[in-house]
DNA sequence: TAGTGGTCTAGACCACATA
DNA sequence: ATGTGGTCTAGACCACTAC
């Protein structure tokens, strides 16, 4: 491998990348563009150090990256996968509220009931968001999610409208599965990473009556933002978690 | 380099180790065993490979494992030192509040204030998590800390007799700094890691008058269990945050 | 100038999965 | 038997830091 890559790494080149960022960055490029669909296998790093004309090694590097991001999975022996909401073991990929007691319960919610979901236009906040201006068009879908009979969440959710035309409450409805897995499929928007905010605070009557809880029962609000390849926001999220039989785990390195 | 490493992986051994496991967990025992201290240099790449008999590069990814988990800092042309409670910028190495307008300030509170500190036996809930038994000798460590006057966490910790004997509020007032920096320099404890459990709760009376809220003011409580090397729990910490001004702030990868 | 970590390469062998 | 990712090595060169 003596010819020169795609692009040679100018020396003291005031911004200089290392090489296998470049190359993870292509990469990034292919799975944005869905050159390689969620669950399918990525080529070999054989064949894409071929393709991008650098070392097997240098491809190495750059999958690793893209692996410790969850944007791919690799598997020994079988190959490299792109990450997908489906077929993934994990129910709920950014939920951390478990139960008190079980542990390696690993369980979601077991029942979920769509309260509705209709297209409205952005609020000044929800816009803000979104990265979309006041009034565009965002379909907003409110939930709840039980435990064992329990209501314990009260989901609202605000989706950008363009890129979910067609989301009703019918399909959402119909659908079992991980809801960005349908967000996935059907819509072919993935989200990668998220931000939360999180605040104790007091629901309101209409929120306490959906909960099955007193207007003076502490909650947890849980203001979840999530993101597309390239930190698009793709999704707003305003959660009410009730924390007397759950909480919320988090692990701080 | 062709005689054997310290260990040589046999092959088709039920439990196998890669070489780079192995010598990451001869570098973890030397790190435990204070042979380099917080802040120090560890050896070269080189060194430690000529040590282990290994080459540079297993080496080199064995120190990248404990650089992914804060353990060491690697610095370009100066060498791999061991991470540090002091002298890292971070004031405040596992506090996710901050305040909801901004974001680059990165300003930890300010204030603080010893409430008390004394010597007790541990309860049963204490000692299940700090790994001790009922009735063992712990100190207890209330204090309360401020943004710009307003008091907004409630700190209530528990920490294992024995490591810290010798704590005193004296120290702990005198004391300017991280507190984990102190329990590093002073007592040889360096928290590596924490779990946090969070729950939106009501407080009492006493917690309200101390952060002169409400009794009827939802308000987050955080557990937090942080662990020193080998996963050996050394804290047991439990606060209420106001979440008012402030909030949690969480990112899912 | 010398030493450190950072990047890149090339090749060997291993473990795993599939046909 | 073949192809995949996983490990390990050895050596080259680069960038940063210190003396």
């Amino acid at each position: 491998m003596t010819t020169s890559p795609l692009t040679v790494a100018e020396p003291s080149t005031p911004s200089f990348s290392p090489l296998y960022q470049q190359i993870k960055s292509l990469i990034l490029q292919s799975l944005h563009a869905g050159e390689w669909k969620p669950g399918e296998p990525i080529p070999s790093e054989i064949d894409l150090a071929a393709r991008f004309r650098v070392s097997q090694g240098t491809v190495r590097k750059a999958i690793d990256e893209l692996s410790a991001e969850n944007l791919v999975v690799r598997r020994q022996g079988k190959g490299t996968f792109v990450a997908t909401h489906a077929e993934q073991h994990v129910q709920y990929r950014f939920l951390k509220l478990v139960p008190d007691s079980g542990d390696v319960d690993a369980e979601g919610p077991a029942e979920r009931e769509i309260v509705d979901c209709k297209r409205q236009r952005a609020s000044a906040d929800v816009a803000r968001a979104l990265s979309l201006r006041t009034g565009d068009a965002v379909l907003q879908v409110r939930r709840v999610l039980a435990y064992r009979g329990t209501p314990t969440i009260l989901e609202e959710l605000w989706l950008p409208g363009t890129p979910f035309k067609g989301l009703t409450a019918e399909r959402l409805t119909a659908w079992h599965g991980p809801m960005y897995a349908l967000f996935e499929t059907e819509f072919g928007v993935r989200m990668v990473r998220a931000e939360e905010k999180i605040r104790a605070v007091l629901p309101d009557a209409s929120q306490a009556a959906l909960l099955a809880v007193a207007t003076s029962t502490p909650l947890l609000s849980v203001e979840r933002v999530a993101y597309t390849y390239h930190d698009t926001p793709m999704e707003l999220r305003r959660g009410l978690y009730r924390t007397d039989t759950h909480h919320y785990r988090n692990d701080l390195g």
